[in-house]
Parts: structure tokens; sequence; C-alpha cells
DNA sequence: AACGATACGGAGACAGTCTCCGTTTGGCAA
DNA sequence: TTGCCAAACGGAGACTGTCTCCGTATCGTT
């Protein structure tokens, strides 16, 4: 790639990110462009459909997730302490960004998504915890990691939309543990 | 309301019922308004927000949902199977139109929302349901009805939007139950 | 320095939302 | 019936956001 492109990649998924921070992830593409200082061209080039930045901008939130999964493991007490301790996590890094939860939790599953590889490293860290206690025999039989993704991904998409504090998601991560756990 | 009036608003409100169930909530009111053989003024003079003409399609489910949760409640087996039973046909009924469930699950709550009556209606029937299963002695302590319609509705629009079937909805509701009841 | 491939930018086509206002219509009162 | 006017209509068009096309500029190589 041409090193006038580069910078200009980079500059763009840079202002992205706070754009979809403060906004949302459907926030106006070619106000992106503008505050980057390129023209809308220039944008839909190196992104051609919106998903494509948004994937882009969410690599720093792939980058944390592992080390979520890790502490969530070493949290001290109890699987449903620790399960809870990474439900907790997962959803806060979901609605770090406004509209990412249902994003990502839909395209949970689908290979052909443009955020695919995203999906999978947050499917991998979820499966790396859920495989500790399915060692450990706290696992319920017949519970399929991607259902557990995906239940606490619709929660993080409900809270998201609706606005919803921890004194509201919370209670309700207890009965997706409790459903996820012997019990 | 003048005759002609409550004339065009029943046929913006069924034209609206037939694109809504093919293309979804977000369909175009401009089209709709045209299939109605009405200009678009008229069409947001009795509509002014696009969920105020979602509240009155919705009428339809809202007539069917209580006779649904008497049904689950009738239903035999244990609670867990009135439960599923219930919650099979509370997102059969969420996803009956693409787009519903999360519009539905977001503004459940919302005193404030153009749909709160529906909603209203619906978290009723929950209610009803979980009554008569906690009278029993079956539900976890703690656990509360709008928690429950919450999570109920999230796997809905999750369903709703990745397009899943009943094979990957059914044990979702399954964790959930589990999560719910006493067990 | 010249050149060709690569990338840029922004005008503008397009789609959907929503409003404003001149025109029409329904229903009541004389 | 007729006349009146409040109520309702409709559609042109302003506005916002998406996305493309193509003439122009820039990069990096020879």
């Amino acid at each position: 790639m041409r090193a006038d492109a580069q910078r200009n990649r980079d500059r763009i998924v840079e202002v992205a990110r706070g754009v979809f921070k403060e906004k949302g992830y459907d926030a106006p593409l070619d106000e992106i462009a503008r505050l980057a200082g390129v023209g809308p061209g220039t944008l839909y080039r190196h992104f051609p459909a919106r998903e494509n930045l948004i994937d882009a901008v969410q690599q720093e939130l792939a980058d944390r997730v592992n080390s979520m999964a890790d502490k969530a493991i070493a949290h001290e007490g109890g699987p449903r302490e620790r399960l809870l301790a990474w439900f907790e996590q997962y959803v806060e890094l979901l609605t770090a960004h406004p509209g990412a939860a249902a994003r990502v939790t839909t395209a949970m599953g689908d290979e052909a998504s443009p955020i695919a590889s995203k999906c999978k490293i947050y499917a991998g860290a979820n499966t790396r915890v859920l495989a500790e206690l399915r060692a450990e025999g706290a696992m319920r039989d017949g519970v399929d990691d991607l259902q557990v993704v995906r239940l606490v991904g619709g929660v993080a998409a409900i809270a998201d939309q609706s606005r919803l504090g921890p004194e509201a998601i919370g209670p309700m991560l207890e009965v997706l543990a409790d459903g996820v756990l012997k019990g």
C-alpha cells in the first residue's frame, strides 16, 4: 500500500473510533471522512461497507478480550463467581461503543460477515472460560458455547439500547449463569 | 375524527401491516403512503413518528398474547414445560414482524415510548405466567418479571436479526428456563 | 526528470424522512 | 339545499445520509 494511503487509512480509523464511541455505530460516515480530512470517496475506497470500518475500529476491543477472559478464569471464588465475572466483563466490552453489542452478536456464527474475524476472537475467549468450567464439571450438559455467547450478547444489546445500568444487567446475568451451570 | 380521516388511517395501518411483515419495521414510510393511496403528509399527520404506526400495527399481536399465555398456563407437564411453552410462543409472536423484537424489548419498561401500551400488554401476559409458577414455588427467589421478559426478548431479537431457526432458539430458551426456575 | 500506477476529493445522483402550504372536502347550521 | 369553515389532504421540495464516478494529484520507480 502506498504511504499516503496507509496514512489516510490510519487517520480514518482513529477518527472513527472517537466518533463511534460518542455517537454510536450509526454515525454518518461522511462526517468521519470530513473530520479525518479526506473526501468521502477515500473513506469508501478503504472501507466499502460500514461494517469494514467497524471491524477495523474493533481491533482495539479484540485486543483486550483475551486478558479479560484470563482475569475471569483467575477470579477468586467458585464457578458461579468466575462465570459472572466473565459475563460482566464481556457485557462491559460490548457496550463500550453504542450499537456494538447488537451488531457483534448478530454476526456471531456468520462466516461471511465483515466483522467475522472479531466475532471469532470474542467467541474464542468465551470458549476458553467455559472450557475451564466444563473441565471442573460445573456446566450443565447440552449447553453450547455459541448459545452462551449469543445469550450474553443479547443482554448486552438490550442493555445498550435501553440504556440499562449495572443494577439491571447484573440480575439478568445471574439468571444466565444459573441456567448455564449445574445447580 | 372526520369520516375520511378515519378511512385513511385504517387503510394506512392495514397497508403498513403487510409491508412491515414483509420488509420489516424499517420499511420506507413513503412507500406505505403510496400503497395506501395517500400523500406522505397524510401519513405523517396520523403517525408523527414511525413508532406510532408500529404501535397501531401491533394491536393485532397484542390481541393474541393473552390467549397465548392462557394456553401456556394450561399446558400439560411441569413448570419447566409450561414456562418453555410460554417462552416459545412469545418469541414466535415477537418474530412475526422483522425488527419487532428489538424495538419492543428496548421499549420495555420505558413509560414514554410510543409503544409503551403494547409493552405493558406483553409484560402483563408474562407476569401472569410467572405468577402462576411463583405461586407453586417453582421460581427462584429474586427473579424479577421485567428481567425475564427482557431476557426472552433479547433472545427473540438475536434470533430475528441472525435469522435463527427453532433448533437454535430452543436451547437458548432452555438455558433461560433453568436460570429462572429452582433447580 | 519522466512516467505510469495508485490514490485522492468532491460534485452530484439517489433514497428516505418530514414539512409546509395551497387546495379540497366533510359535516353542520341557517 | 346551500353556504361556510374547520378539518384533512397531497405533493413539491428541503434536508440528511449513502455511495459513485472521474478528472486531478501524488507516489515511487526507472
